[in-house]
RNA sequence: GCCGGUAUCGUCUAGGGGUCAGGACACGUGGUUCUCAGCCACGGGACCGGGGUUCGAAUCCCCGUACCGGUACCA
């Protein structure tokens, strides 16, 4: 006998976009489902109708499959059990809230606010747990009906049972016991009529039959509440796994001021969706055998709930960066020449690129991205070949002194390249350079590295066996939507007029 | 305050009554290369504290401490 398939569901707010720490939950919802044949149901908790907007939902969206998320039903898919945003179910919650009025699991509760307030802080300064008095929990259901009907505000409330322990076993943490005296009678309907929170996760988790609720520990206590209704229900839960949460280097709760913090940020900084995803995964879990990079298919295998550690995890970028690096190096060259071409453009060396200028950068930027850590540093990495000027880089200290001690090297330069031909590949480059050295009787460092400054203008960068090559090939560039590249030869040209216009150099 | 959770190198982790406490990122040193990055090799670095149980505790138990979460008509 098979067990049921298992149903997991992700339900973000949409509040904001998408944080790197719910991205994570999200993705361990993904890898159990997948790596169990379950269905992953994706809805929206729309609730708080101040915060909520449609643009952070689209985002949530774009950036879970960004990410290599997809779902088997909810939102934008549809399925059997929706709707799937909130906002759409209020007359579901309506009706469950009258059968629990009816069944006296609930009551209406006519407190004002101020007057809560009022109670909490007094309840504070005593020292006593603040949860509401339960001043309504007396009145009749006749006296709640002739206040209703006479218009006045009021919520609705679960009743709490008095003096129990409530427990559930945990998936990752184990047994977990509360008791209810320290729980107040959570409000279910708000006096707009809308749900709160965990009254509408637990309708829509049982209407939705869901079997597994992955969520961020913050949820943790949450969960007795959520399991009296099911009880008032007389519905049966589902298992729990709470997913501890996400940190800053400092320990604190990962935001704002430790940088970036969401999911589309990351994609902003050109992080690799499968590297973000495959860090995720190794934070607070891992495979067990030492393995680390990992595609999430892959993981989805191996994942268990069970192994899932319970401390928290604190965010690490070095540790992505890494990751991340592996699967630049490892990235199809014309996917990588597309993702660079925004950052190109943000240079304004890019207008619209052709198809040769695709295939131009599908030549180099791959060799770009093997020694960085984001496609977003690929600009830098590559600014010699679209950004070069001799006089610039000849105010630089270090490159003036070293050109000027070099002019024997850039003046040969100059000459030879004057009367070749493009230096399009590695041995045209070499033997060019073989020229130089017996004429200057220099090799070594002190023969390639002035001519790197002469070249790109930088004392730093790519092996000039290939940036070389690359430099030509952008100047061939016939009608192409890049800044025109200078070939060698005008840069060695330039160069050697700018040195020799520099004079000899200082004593 | 009260309730709940958590605790192995700086970070992510493996392990778990007797181990040289293992790996990865980061860091340091050396090598490779025209340079940076990378890559390779080597190296330093941890069981929160105190009690108890035990021949033996990082591992089991208790207490404490620290941190995180909750204590909402936020989710």
């Amino acid at each position: 006998m098979t067990p049921d398939p298992i149903r997991l569901r992700f339900a973000p707010s949409p509040t904001g976009q998408l944080h790197v720490g719910n991205a994570r939950t999200a993705l361990f919802n993904w890898l159990l489902a997948r790596g169990s044949g379950g269905t992953l149901i994706l809805r929206i908790e729309d609730t708080d109708v101040e915060r909520s907007t449609s643009e952070s939902e689209r985002g949530i969206l774009e950036d879970l499959r960004w990410m290599g998320l997809d779902w088997d039903e909810g939102v934008e898919r549809g399925g059997t059990h929706g709707p799937y945003r909130q906002s759409e179910r209020l007359h579901i919650y309506r009706a469950h809230a009258v059968e629990l009025l009816a069944g006296g699991h609930a009551y209406h509760c006519f407190c004002p606010a101020r007057q809560l307030e009022a109670d909490r802080e007094a309840a504070l300064a005593a020292g006593r747990p603040p949860k509401y008095s339960g001043r309504c929990r007396l009145l009749t259901k006749d006296e709640a009906r002739h206040r209703v009907e006479s218009g006045e505000q009021a919520v609705i409330r679960f009743r709490v049972p008095d003096a129990r322990d409530v427990s559930f076993d945990d998936i990752v943490r184990g047994r977990v016991t509360f008791n209810t005296d320290v729980i107040g009678d959570p409000v279910l309907l708000r006096s707009d009529g809308s749900p709160a929170y965990n009254y509408a996760v637990v309708i829509d988790d049982a209407l939705m039959e869901i079997t597994h609720v992955i969520r961020g520990e913050d949820h943790i206590s949450n969960t007795p509440r959520q399991l009296l209704l099911y009880e008032a229900f007389g519905w049966r839960p589902p298992a729990f796994a709470h997913v501890s949460l996400v940190m800053g280097p400092d320990h604190s709760p990962l935001s704002k001021r430790h940088g970036a913090t969401s999911v589309a940020e990351f994609r902003a900084r050109g992080f690799l969706p499968e590297a973000l995803a495959n860090y995720l995964a190794l934070l607070g879990w891992s495979p067990g055998d030492g393995r680390e990079l990992l595609p999430v298919g892959e993981l989805a295998a191996l994942f268990r709930l069970e192994d899932v550690g319970h401390s928290a995890g604190v965010f690490d970028v070095e540790k992505l960066a890494w990751v991340n690096r592996h699967y630049l190096k490892s990235a199809a060259p014309e996917r990588l020449a597309r993702l660079a071409v925004p950052y190109f453009q943000r240079e304004g060396w890019i207008a619209d690129p052709t198809d040769a200028d695709v295939r131009f950068l599908s030549q180099i930027v791959p060799v770009a991205a093997a020694s960085i850590d984001r496609v977003e540093q690929v600009t830098a990495r590559l600014a010699f070949l679209f950004d070069y000027s001799a006089s610039r880089a000849l105010d630089v200290p270090g490159i003036r002194s070293e050109a000027q001690s070099s002019r024997d090297v850039i003046a040969a330069l100059a000459d030879e390249l004057g009367r070749a031909g493009p230096l399009l590949d590695r041995d045209t480059f070499r033997g060019a350079a073989a020229r130089v050295r017996e004429r200057t009787g220099q090799k070594g460092r002190a023969l390639f590295h002035p001519i790197r400054l002469a070249l790109t203008g930088e004392a730093e960068g790519l092996e000039l066996d290939v940036a070389v090559p690359a430099i030509e090939a952008g100047a061939a560039l016939q009608p192409s939507g890049i800044r025109r590249v200078p070939s060698a030869r005008e840069r060695a040209a330039e160069f050697a007029r700018c040195v020799s216009d520099l004079g000899p150099p200082e004593a």
